[in-house]
Order: C-alpha cells, then sequence, then structure tokens
RNA sequence: GGCCCCUUCGUCUAGCGGUCCAGGACGUCGCCCUCUCACGGCGAAAACACGGGUUCGAUUCCCGUAGGGGUCACCA
C-alpha cells in the first residue's frame, strides 16, 4: 500500500488515523483522540485515515459503524479516502505472523489454557508477576492439536519510546512477555493487527490515549522483528469524570449524539471544548476550526488526565449559541418543537430567544409560548401571580392596549410605562400579570418583544382569556 | 501487588530559574444594568501536594514521600 514506508516516519508525509471498535457510539474519548489526529494531519499538511477495528464480531454493528462516521461528521472531523475495516485484512496479519515465525522472531506455542491458569496460580501464591514462561518458546520439536503464535519477545536491555506527549518512557524488556499474535483458531489479535495495518496504511505518527502505553512497547517489538520503520507515537492523557476516574456511562452522556441529541450542544462547542480539554494555548479559549489547525502541538497537550465540566461545556454552548446565526438556531428548536412551529417566526424570536438558552433543549423551551393555544398551561408562580388583582388589572391592561395604533415594541414601552404612571405603579407590576397570560409563565424575553412577538390579536386573546376566566 | 505515567485556584489551564505576595476561563459570591429570566459590565474569594537537595535565587531543575491515574487476556 504505502511505497515510501520504508523511509523513517519523521521524514515522511504526515499520515495520522483514528482506529475506533465499532462496538457503540463515538464516545467523548475517542472522538477526542479523533480530533487530536485530523489536527495533526491537517496542521501539517498530512493525511488522516479512518480504520474501522472490527475484528470482534460479535460485539460490532454496522448501526455503530453508521454512528462513529455520523459523530465525526457532525463534529467536522473529515478523514481522508474511504474508511478501512480491519477485517479486510486477516490474510495479512496472519501473513505476517508466518513472517515473524520465519525469521524466529515467534513460536508456536501449544501451552493448554489449563498449563497457563495453573502457571499463573502458582506466581500468585508466590506473590510474584506472572509473566508467561512457555517451554515452546525455544523448542525445537512440534507438539499437537491447536496451538497459538507467540511472539518471542526481548529479554535482555530495554526499550525506549521518545513519546512526543509523555517524553521519554523506558521499559524493562524482561517485564514485556510473549503475548499471542495469532489465536488458536487463527484469527490475529489486536496487538498484531495495530501494528501490521498501520504500517500498511503508511501511518507516521500514532496518536491515542496513554491507556495505550503500556502496549506500545509490545507493539514496537512486532514493527522491529519485521524491520519496519518505527512508527512516532503521541499518547494523550485519557478524560476522567467530574470524580477522577475513568470516563464510563456513569458518568451521563457519554456518546457525542448524545450530547447532540439530548443536551442539545452545538458541535462547534464540543469541538472546541475537546480541543481545550487537555490541551492549552497560552490564554486563549476559543479556536475555529482554521486557528486551531494553525496552531496545534504536542506541547500543549498536559500529560496527566483531564475531567469533564459539563458546566463548563453548557456555558461554551451557551457563548456559540448567541454567536450562531439565526436561520440555523431556529431550524434546529424548529426539529425539537415540532411540525407547529413556524420558522419564521422562531427566526424572528432568536435575537431575543438565544441570549436566554445555554443548549437547544433550553432554546426550545424558551420558545415554546409562541405556539401555545389557548387557553395556555400555567406554571404555578404563574397562577400565583393571576389572583384577583392580577387579573382585574389585565382587563384594564386589555382595554389600553386595544387603543394602541402602532404595535411595535417601543410604542408599546412608552404606552405602558406611561400607564405604570398612572396607575402610580412600578412596570414591574403590569408586566408580571401579562407575562403569565402572554406566556403562562413567571420568566420570558422582555415583555414588549413577546407583545410584539405574538402580534395584536394574539396577545390581546391570550389577555382576554386570562381575564375572562378570573371575572 | 508488578510495571509505567501524572501532580498550579473546586474544574480546564498560563507559567518553560528572577517579569509570580502566580495570569486567563468555567463555577461560586457581591455590585451595576433591569419589566422577569438571561445577556452584558465591574469586582471579590480561591492554587504552586509534602520533604529534602542544586542554585545568589525555585512554581519552574534533581531525589524521595504522599496522593491520583493507566496497564498487566487466545478483548480491543
Amino acid at each position: 500500500m504505502a511505497s515510501d514506508s520504508d523511509t523513517p516516519a519523521a521524514v515522511r508525509p504526515v499520515v495520522t488515523r483514528f482506529a475506533p471498535s465499532p462496538t457503540g457510539f463515538l464516545h467523548i474519548g475517542g472522538a477526542r483522540t479523533a480530533l487530536f489526529n485530523w489536527l495533526f494531519a491537517r496542521r501539517n499538511g498530512g493525511r488522516f485515515l479512518l480504520r474501522i477495528e472490527d475484528t470482534d464480531r460479535a460485539r460490532s454493528s454496522d448501526a455503530a459503524v453508521e454512528a462513529i462516521l455520523d459523530g465525526m461528521r457532525w463534529l467536522g472531523l473529515d478523514w481522508d479516502g474511504h474508511e478501512y475495516y480491519q477485517s479486510q485484512f486477516w490474510s495479512r496479519h496472519a501473513e505476517v505472523a508466518h513472517a515473524l515465525l520465519a525469521a524466529g522472531h515467534a513460536y508456536k506455542c501449544w501451552l493448554s489454557p489449563d498449563e497457563l491458569a495453573a502457571q499463573r496460580e502458582r506466581a500468585q501464591a508466590e506473590r510474584r508477576p506472572f509473566r508467561i514462561d512457555s517451554p515452546w518458546r525455544d523448542a525445537d520439536t512440534v507438539g499437537d492439536g491447536p496451538f497459538v503464535v507467540r511472539l518471542k519477545a526481548p529479554r535482555d536491555g530495554e526499550t525506549v519510546i521518545e513519546d512526543r506527549v509523555q517524553s521519554r518512557v523506558a521499559v524493562q524488556n524482561a517485564e514485556l512477555d510473549d503475548f499471542v499474535l495469532l489465536r488458536s483458531d487463527g484469527t490475529p489479535t489486536y496487538m498484531l493487527a495495530v501494528v501490521v495495518d498501520d504500517h500498511d496504511m503508511g501511518v507516521t505518527h500514532v496518536i491515542r490515549g496513554d491507556d495505550h502505553l503500556n502496549n506500545a512497547f509490545r507493539q514496537l517489538a512486532i514493527v522491529r522483528g519485521m524491520g519496519w520503520p518505527e512508527p512516532i507515537y503521541a499518547h494523550v492523557p485519557l478524560i476522567h469524570g467530574s470524580d477522577g476516574a475513568k470516563l464510563s456511562k456513569r458518568h451521563g452522556a457519554t456518546g457525542v449524539e448524545a450530547y447532540r441529541d439530548e443536551l442539545g450542544i452545538l458541535p462547534e462547542a464540543l469541538f472546541n471544548y475537546l480541543l481545550r480539554l487537555g490541551w492549552g494555548h497560552g490564554d486563549q479559549e476559543e479556536f475555529t476550526h482554521e486557528q486551531a489547525i494553525a496552531v496545534f502541538d504536542f506541547a500543549g497537550v498536559g500529560k496527566g488526565p483531564a475531567r469533564f465540566d459539563t458546566k463548563k461545556l453548557l456555558s461554551l454552548n451557551g457563548h456559540y449559541i448567541r454567536a450562531a446565526d439565526d436561520a440555523r438556531l431556529a431550524a434546529l428548536a424548529a426539529a425539537r418543537i415540532g411540525p407547529h412551529a413556524d420558522l419564521a417566526l422562531l427566526t424572528e424570536a432568536m435575537p431575543v430567544l438565544k441570549t436566554r438558552a445555554r443548549d437547544m433543549v433550553e432554546l426550545a423551551d424558551g420558545a415554546a409560548f409562541l405556539f401555545s393555544r389557548r387557553p395556555l398551561d400555567l406554571t404555578e408562580a404563574a397562577k400565583a401571580l393571576l389572583d384577583d388583582a392580577g387579573t382585574a388589572l389585565l382587563a384594564r391592561i386589555s382595554e389600553r392596549l386595544r387603543l394602541e395604533q402602532d404595535w411595535t415594541s417601543g410604542a408599546l414601552e412608552a404606552s405602558l410605562k406611561a400607564y405604570a404612571e398612572e396607575l402610580g405603579l412600578g412596570l414591574g407590576k403590569l408586566a408580571q400579570p401579562l407575562r403569565a397570560a402572554l406566556t403562562g409563565q413567571t420568566t420570558s424575553p422582555g415583555i414588549f418583544d413577546v407583545l410584539v412577538l405574538l402580534g395584536r390579536e394574539e396577545s390581546l386573546a391570550r389577555i382576554d382569556a386570562q381575564a375572562v376566566l378570573a371575572g
């Protein structure tokens, strides 16, 4: 596949990849890994590839693949070329395992699962770290029955990785075990498959979660056994939940589609939040895609895990909602409100709606009064405002508003303020019962905006509905 | 438990030996704006885990301790 794959990674054009396994949705941690890979490739004019690791057939599904692709598209993380599917390369994986076997870097092992378990138990009993010790490693005889192919891992010296994020990490080779390359049914393990695929795809930079840091040493042994150029590694710290533990379902929504659908997050907000989680660039808090591409680097990536903070995400999201185009927000809100939502009215109302929402759920809720049908459902607090005094006042306001010829925010404000003064009341005394009658709630956009948005006819009808009910 | 990694306000981070009685953002708390709720503006409280070194001088360098995380499959 990659003709220049024998050239050291450092001097080849950059190729990164995101390699999710399709067993669920695109998780927050995976999304950030994808983001960093995408950013690094774009920053260096390289290619960003997508490989679906579907070797675990039982747990993989097409729906999960679609969800992952969908999540990436939503975030704007476009990949180059078509998606790769790891399951297509099985024969190639086996081929490499046999090459390793032929070169003496791997061996067939007939150690049974029972014997293995016994070894493990013995080690445990002696409170000594378990490391497989197969008699077949140096045997020149052949066993019978099913066997696995194991890597003949180096035992002396140490392996060093100059990680772009974690810097120099060294491990004693004695710590490495003879892990399985090919299972007894002939299928490749993950450890073999990633290395082969990354090489064949010409991947120069392996950027992934640091839960893979320990695997990197094992994988390097395969790379070296094959005499392939070594990729450059960058192990990014994981994202933790608010309690400091690894992010999981316990922390609520973890798939990006849930942030979009259930929490009403805008893609640019999640993009920016994920970017700033574990990475910093001076005091800058906001980045467009272009700005992020222009300045992204591994030097800005912290070495410790970062905690996910929904409050900050929401705050950022509110910020992006305020900055977003009104028609776009209207369409998004309409989809949540239902078929009776009027797009033109929503768009018109958006300027006064969007300063009051941190997410699309709040935005849709805040817009609902525009499409309510009489009689309105009142909140308890709104009912309290419409007591005898409130409804009596409403009746007088109704009379007054019927006289109003100029149904604009400015004119209505002037007129209602004058009326309040006439009655010797603060504007708030008029506005609150009015708000309750018009929206069914005690909070809403400015009362004059509400009047204009609802229009003369509907406004008067809602006011009279409450005034009459009380009378 | 073995191995590996990490440690600045509650959280995300800036800081790359003196510019730091430590800066920004979210959150929190005040005040202003105000018809409600927001938005916006102004302000406040809030951190260099601990102990040794190195140095004229450590948040920054080194070593311990403590705490946290990751990983130890014929799973990926």
